[in-house]
DNA sequence: GACGGCTAGTAATACGAATTAACGGCGCAC
DNA sequence: GTGCGCCGTTAATTCGTATTACTAGCCGTC
């Protein structure tokens, strides 16, 4: 029976085409299919990769940030012939789903791409002890096993340092000298590259923090310093500058420019279109399910992709007036 | 050490505090986790709810249509603890998906909820006389077992025609006498459902198809038959008519009604705002996973659920001019 | 002191498919 | 005629866990 399901090169040579005719025959009747729980069981894969995420897969406020991700996510496994399995039974505790659990069912997937703004690290430490085959969506540092070298996370990321830069540059050339950051530029590695690819530009930023404050209050500190070019770890921060400037009688760009350090939520919201960054989120989609496959099959020996990100020239960036 | 994995009444009972201690140190300092396979092997249940779309999942062009759906189900799934597989393996044939194939992984869930426009009829007979646990979201007509009484088919789907039906009734208070109906009106159940409701309050409905029609030809035999109110089965449809209505040099609601008979893709794309339904997307896939435990628990007997949809008052339904 | 009942721990079996080993029958060759 | 090899089939074993049956040991009671 299971030689004749699994036409193998063996199988072939082995059972007589009657017999395997025969056979074929009664499957055909009565509908018959292996079940696949079983035949996992032996096999050790499921062709099922997993997805773990640290927010709602499919969160309901915010625009569907996540959604690009898994468009990708799902057309490569799609080609792959893989199903995907969301690991919904994740308990929440603390605040945070944890992957970690009495009864974890990570062992159900072949592999799992880890979506999420932050991942708390006891978690990537122990999915790395434990030899998951596992993928970040994101640039991670890499985690500190006791005792041996960091461990090499493998993930696919936007590369937002490299965006910020090219974003500084321009600002520079257009006449910018005191250029601000706004926002945490610490703690989750996508703040953390924003800044460094600014800093590389240029070393004299003045930082702001944004978190929880009021868009007036940011954006009289920042003209108290002389600054002329603000760039917004978040677009929404710069949208509510922007909207501060207005209150205060300042065009934009002409008094003062704008940049979003990612998407606009809502692209067309904001008018002028703020200059900002496309994150190439269906591409890192597919491209982490491709890394998954590479670790399943041992092909390959560098996991990190770092994807480029499109700049998107919007109209808040502009000439420092003299 | 099963026994003291799963803690039941009986296992307490049975097993020595002490040597139960014992075990769990170990399982701690192993780190030991049952393999999710293998228990749901013997179980006959994994706490995995599959999900099946006829379209792509996570759709890229479309504004993210099912995405309510899926949220609803997630957070449905969440809240029972169980993981949701979603089955992209399913090859594509003959344009749509097939949830039948040679190595159908069905059964890997425990039932299944069924997404897509339309489903073919062949693969509905097929999973119902299987016997397979799904809810189909979006009502479908029954389904014809040779011999039998026609199966009633679990389902969770808007209230269309009710919907349709108020909105008639508002219109005809507000004086048109002669209503159009644009779309197809039969074929797939939702857009049955609609014509019926809009006939069961004006049964002298002007119908006119507009697939590939030119909207302003479309119009144009509208207003040729001195249609004055126009329910549009899209949305779409109804943004192309008021389009070619203010081309024409018509006013909207004064000279010519429009009635969406669905969500906006976009809402306020329109100005003014398109009067039509709302559709409880998520509500739909939460409820769907409810039917779907019923059925798999057996309590209940009543699998088919349909949910109002709110109107959106808009202002594209106005008093017919005289 | 012996037997019965109860408990704790251990061994066996089942879940469903896949792989492999064993086996029976047949034919060919020596 | 017998032995070996090949082909086709069947039985056994495997995966990892859960359930059940069984056994050894202990205590209490008669």
């Amino acid at each position: 029976m299971s030689l004749v399901l699994n036409n193998d090169s063996e199988a072939a040579s082995r059972i007589a085409p009657a017999t395997r005719e025969r056979v074929l025959q009664v499957i055909r009747e009565t509908g018959y299919v292996a079940d696949p729980l079983a035949r996992s069981l032996l096999r050790q894969h499921n062709q099922i990769l997993g997805i773990f995420t640290y927010e709602p897969v499919f969160p309901a406020g915010s625009a569907d940030f996540y959604h690009p991700f898994l468009e990708g996510i799902e057309a490569c496994a799609e080609s792959l012939g893989c199903d995907l399995l969301l690991f919904t039974s994740a308990p929440v505790t603390g605040g945070t789903r944890r992957i970690f659990h009495e009864n974890n069912r990570l062992r159900l997937a072949d592999g799992c791409v880890l979506l999420g703004r932050e991942i708390p690290r006891e978690e990537l430490t122990r999915l790395v002890q434990e030899g998951h085959a596992i993928v970040s969506i994101g640039r991670r540092d890499d985690v500190d096993i006791d005792g041996t070298a960091p461990a090499r996370l493998p993930w696919v990321g936007a590369d937002y340092a490299g965006a910020t830069s090219e974003l500084a540059r321009r600002t520079v050339v257009l006449g910018h000298r005191r250029i601000a950051y706004a926002g945490s530029g610490e703690g989750v590695e996508s703040a953390v590259d924003r800044l460094d690819g600014l800093r590389a530009v240029a070393p004299e930023v003045l930082q702001e923090r944004s978190a929880g404050r009021d868009p007036a209050d940011l954006l009289a500190a920042l003209l108290a310093a002389g600054v002329t070019a603000v760039f917004c770890e978040h677009p929404a921060d710069a949208m509510a500058l922007h909207g501060a400037a207005l209150a205060r009688g300042l065009r934009v760009p002409e008094d003062l420019s704008l940049v979003g350090l990612g998407e606009e939520d809502r692209p067309g919201a904001l008018e002028p279109p703020l200059t900002c960054l496309r994150i190439p989120r269906r591409e890192m989609g597919w491209q982490a399910v491709e890394v998954l496959v590479e670790i399943l099959h041992g092909t390959s020996d560098n996991h990190q992709r770092l994807l480029p990100c499109a700049l998107v020239p919007g109209q808040t960036l502009g000439p420092r007036q003299i």
